[in-house]
DNA sequence: TGGACATATGAACAATCATTCATATATTTG
DNA sequence: CAAATATATGAATGATTGTTCATATGTCCA
């Protein structure tokens, strides 16, 4: 069953690297996370709201999508927390929820223009 | 044409928002880094990386996965100049491409952990 | 209350992606 | 050179995803 045994290359190594490992779940989170994020239109509609806190309507225009696809990828988006909406009369105003975010999407930045 | 002058919510915030935002190719770079991240297999992957230079077995080994499904993701991340990778003889080690992608992973494990 | 507006949601379809299996390449050893 | 090992790759298929369209909800104002 184990296949250290048959074809094993450096199994202490392996041991070692598997028990600092995070749990399965702490895992899928962190793909959860950036799943979230692995579409261009998403990435342009945290990074606009990175910089103001806009409604539904704006977000639409500024990503050139339809205001229904922008609101499915909100809804996305806030399962996430990675955005927090704020309704003022008809308006649902959107922002960041989270500060590490911004950081993340700044760090990313970095490692694609290097 | 424009939607502004149609249903205009705020003309003035969303300007400046856009002139703010990155090109459509880096905005489709980072996605793809993202995206590359988007799978908690290939999470498993670089967080073991982060650990130890290791080899495509090894890598097999720690993820369950079998060697030809670690080689093609491998492969995703090489492109993506997460990994880089180095021969001894019939084996190839691969070890993180750049400090930004530990930096990026350990990020969003706040995020998740929070 | 009814109509207009802003947003949300469900279903369906097209496109994209991950996994598997078979096969190919590269390296070492006999 | 042939066999064995380690890894890579191509093609196919099954699953997932984003967008669209139609419709629903919530809010304001007449």
């Amino acid at each position: 069953m184990d296949r250290c045994e048959e074809k094993a290359i450096h199994v202490e190594k392996v041991k070692q690297v598997v028990s600092r490992l995070p749990e399965q779940d702490t895992l899928q989170g962190v793909a959860d996370l950036f799943k979230a994020l692995s579409d261009p239109g998403r990435v342009r509609i945290v990074l606009a709201l990175a910089e103001a806190e806009l409604c539904v309507c704006d977000l639409a225009v500024v990503c050139n999508l339809s205001d229904s696809a922008v609101s499915h990828q909100l809804r996305i988006l806030r399962n996430l927390k990675i955005v927090r909406n704020r309704r003022e009369g008809k308006i649902m105003f959107y922002r960041l929820d989270d500060h590490h975010v911004s950081a993340l999407l700044h760090q990313s930045l970095e490692h694609v223009i290097e």
